[in-house]
DNA sequence: GCCTTAAGGGAACTGTGGTCCCGATAGTGA
DNA sequence: TCACTATCGGGACCACAGTTCCCTTAAGGC
């Protein structure tokens, strides 16, 4: 019994490529635009000039159309600051949160993926791995402080990094608190200082 | 150009309120079993044994059901803890944080409204208003403790207990880490050690 | 450059989510 | 208790999201 290969997959180049590009594209704008319930797939095909039959058959469902979108999105990663002080690393990161979730566009395309994840087993797995990836490349502040002596041997370094995170997110999803560069900041010396009392440690 | 009431505004006892019980009670049942886009109209009409029609009268879309359900979650409030110590008090909203969001059923129910509120207005301001009270009810806490002289003046109440809940959500939305009781143990530490250095102040 | 077939696209079709109409029921004020 | 009408509920109805069919195009191996 040999499972029948995924549509795409067998032959991926060229006009393979195109139609995805331009979907994925055109799924990101409506998401930003339109929210996760706002995804209709014979809208996306229309926007991405694309036929309505290829989309059912390629993706299937608006779930897992954002789950391919986390998986092009976490291809792409972003470099983490350098300045040899953790406490400038963590308000970098932070500063760097803050403007991603409060650019019109940005925060809007997060909010629906995250509600994509919410709904969708495909979706929630995918931005896992995204979030994943992006905390792994900024812990490497966190592994080179500890090194310096800046922090506590034992602090977890992912568990810095989600914690600087953790409040902005919660602002945004939760209570609806204004983000600001001073909640930004707020968040990055409150993980600086649990840190320091070895409150994120990996035991 | 008088508004005309929404319906079930101006005979709000007996039947109506009968009504809204066996949706709400429905609504809830199918969020935590489906999530919000699991959430038919037509379902929670058949499984609360009322007709279709109502459903689409009263409430319209799943959003607005949704939303409704967090206002009539808001009015049930939950009584703080008051231990005479704020390590203690912290530690137990963090357990109880972690308690809803572990149990199989709260879990996916506040998942399901997160989702909702993503995706429509009307109950991303009731999920706001349900964390508004929740937080304010706990803040007490934290103002006892300022009192107490436990942590600096100038401490903002409000923003320790999110700083609590902050990390667990941020584990259960974005990375996925396991939620335990030691993860809600170094939520409370470093939320803590976040105020103690007063890195949580109202300024 | 050729051949095989994976992948795309147009168009017709259909199941069902949501609307509309109207008679039945019961809350509320007198 | 009665009258008025807000609200409920059943069923017909309709638009359209999602499926299916089948022909066309072009990717990839040789």
């Amino acid at each position: 019994m040999a499972a029948t290969p995924p549509p795409g997959a067998v032959r991926p180049g060229g006009r393979t490529a195109r139609v995805r590009e331009a979907v994925l594209e055109a799924a990101a704008d409506t998401l930003a635009e339109k929210g996760f319930d706002g995804l209709d797939l014979g809208d996306i095909a229309r926007i991405a000039g694309v036929g309505k039959t290829t989309l059912y058959r390629r993706w299937g469902t608006p779930g897992a159309l954002a789950a391919d979108l986390l998986h092009d999105m976490a291809e792409r990663s972003l470099p983490r600051s350098r300045n040899g002080d953790i406490g400038q690393d963590l308000r970098d990161n932070a500063r760097l949160v803050l403007k991603t979730l409060t650019d019109a566009r940005q925060g809007r395309l997060f909010k629906a993926l995250i509600a994509a994840s919410l709904c969708n087993d495909q979706a929630a797995q995918a931005l896992r791995r995204f979030y994943a990836v992006r905390i792994d490349e900024w812990a490497g502040c966190v592994t080179d402080a500890i090194e310096r002596g800046e922090l506590p041997t034992g602090t977890d370094p992912r568990r810095v990094i989600a914690a600087v995170s953790a409040p902005l997110y919660y602002a945004l999803l939760n209570t609806g608190e204004p983000l600001d560069e001073a909640a930004a900041d707020r968040a990055a010396t409150a993980a600086l200082a649990a840190a320091r009392a070895g409150a994120l440690s990996t035991t």
